[in-house]
DNA sequence: CACCAATGCATAAGAAAACTATGTATTATT
DNA sequence: AATAATACATAGTTTTCTTATGCATTGGTG
């Protein structure tokens, strides 16, 4: 199952900014392959979703972006800005309260720990 | 805390088919006293977003409209179509799903049952 | 009685966000 | 040699919500 893109319009931002906090250092098609594998295939971020959401959070200084050449091929590391840091904290427990509520309002039993 | 409207927006429609498969039938406005209530105020439903879901929902033939006077006053009540029973526990199922699947990937720690 | 808040529907215009499609280019595999 | 994978980017379209507005009834309060 592939979730519909829906769902994963809201919490995108999120995914990214939780990442970038775990692994400290990513570029953008290393996320769309950590979130495909992590998910097993549920959550395939496409190239046209994730590189404006990327550009998106580095205009608004939450992570901040340095090119590297791999030979010849470019690449862009992303990592949290100091206030990125303090703004994916908030993101991630506003996320985590949503989904609580979700939670209760679905009537959904939560999984064992 | 209100919840960002994006975060709404992926699950506006599930949250719908839920209540009117909980409660069978039910108009509008009814709809966004009770997610208000049920969350708190966490959620709330603004007209804008909840009328043209109805009507989508409506056109899609998966939830029936039939309405009804109030004195002068007309309500559009809602209730799931043969179909929109299937549809809902898809929606429902995924969501769940998806729902598990962002606390893996956010590393949120379930609540107890 | 006058006024305002709440109830109850609806839609138009605009904005936000992702999707589709496309483009460019390098590197690895077959 | 051809294809798949890696790696970036963006233009145009669509979807969806938000904001704003409109209309009308009903209930409560000063």
């Amino acid at each position: 199952m592939i979730y519909s893109s829906e769902l994963i319009k809201g919490t995108l931002k999120t995914i990214i900014l939780k990442l970038l906090k775990e692994n400290k250092r990513m570029y953008g098609y290393e996320i769309t392959q950590m979130v495909k594998d992590m998910t097993k295939g549920k959550i395939q971020l496409t190239e046209g979703a994730l590189y404006p959401s990327l550009h998106a959070l580095e205009a608004e200084g939450i992570i901040v972006a340095e090119t590297e050449y791999i030979g010849k091929r470019v690449r862009k590391y992303y990592s949290l800005s100091t206030e990125g840091k303090v703004r994916t904290k908030e993101r991630i427990t506003e996320l985590a309260d949503f989904m609580e509520t979700m939670r209760f309002l679905l009537d959904i039993q939560p999984a064992k720990g």
